[in-house]
DNA sequence: TCCTTATTGGACCGATTGGTCCATAAATGC
DNA sequence: GCATTTATGGACCAATCGGTCCAATAAGGA
């Protein structure tokens, strides 16, 4: 065998991720991949084999570093507070201007779900995940009273999902982070 | 004078509109607009100047179309009624193929309002608009005794309008109608 | 050291992008 | 009917798009 590639696939990975969730599939040209990975154009092909092939695989990575954290998160602690946690997370990145980007699943919803199938179903599997997450966690809450509301755990589940893509559509947009704290509360009020 | 324009001016706006909603700004071509409204390049850069200040026309027309619809639904009947027509009109565009696109706003706030100032102000604007519509809403609903709960108006505002971006962001992912109708059902009893 | 093998940089590709420009055509005022 | 004024169609533009290809090169194994 011979010359081992100079790139961790990986971090490359990472790389491309960065710009396609900032700027979307469609904004994102060739050239802003091959400038944020620092690799050639024969060999991000040779690798990835295109634009929507490498979109595919810097999005699956996202999804898959994102519910590990979702996972971790509402896992720990008392539910009540890790719901908390896992929707603050959301607005804090508002301040952090390098990650005010929303979520990549959100933006992918918006721009290519409608028109690409294989990104309806990735973006569909991640609701259901955070809507099964987020259910557990509720179920969880409630049997340890962290958690008030008598309110079904699915039902109540879903009014979170609902307000995630919400949150998410807000950060992204700039929306002032007093304005979302404040839903934020209101949010969490619904769990009493 | 001479020779008028024969075409109708509001008349291209809005199939330019319907363009930029379905397909949002970048996946549209200027040949995509120029087949949708009939006309010729020299007249669409004539009237409108660029495709940036014809998106941003066709922005506007849709907008304030939308903001009336929203103030003559609120405004109708009993409000708790009213909201949840407001509510389900939006779930109902899911069912329909032709419509299933959310809301223009809303994809804007994921697409440009980040990297785009006009376009911010605007998405901005409109989520102030949604917030003081409902707000009003629940205000004239808690005093006529259709909307039960005790929440501040405002705070109960802020709900509904994390949930709005969340229910155009599913509609347009193409969520099942089944679980929108769930949610939203969820949704309304927030009001009780 | 040399040969094999895979990676790499960059030239090159046709198609399409948004945008400009001008000659032509058409409609009104006189 | 003529002149003026404006809309119109289409040729044309450079730049960029995503993608292909190949010669040069660098790193093993023997």
């Amino acid at each position: 065998m011979a010359r081992p590639q100079e790139f961790s696939t990986a971090e490359v990975l990472r790389k491309a991720m960065g710009v396609f969730w900032k700027k979307g599939y469609e904004a994102t040209s060739l050239n802003d991949l091959l400038a944020a990975t620092g690799l050639s154009k024969s060999s991000l092909y040779g690798t990835f084999g295109g634009k929507q092939e490498l979109f595919l695989a810097a999005f699956d990575a996202y999804r898959e570093e994102r519910a590990r954290d979702m996972q971790r998160v509402l896992e720990q602690g008392p539910a009540r507070q890790a719901i908390e946690v896992f929707f603050r997370m959301i607005v804090s990145d508002a301040r952090d201007p390098a990650h005010g980007s929303g979520c990549m699943s959100i933006n992918q919803a918006v721009e290519l779900a409608p028109h690409n199938l294989d990104v309806r179903c990735r973006v569909e599997e991640d609701f259901r995940r955070i809507e099964d997450a987020l259910t557990r966690a509720i179920e969880k809450g409630q049997a340890e009273k962290s958690v008030a509301s008598h309110r079904a755990p699915r039902d109540l589940a879903r009014l979170l999902v609902l307000a995630f893509p919400g949150l998410q559509v807000m950060v992204r947009a700039g929306t002032d982070p007093a304005w979302l704290e404040s839903s934020l509360a209101q949010l969490m009020s619904l769990l009493e």
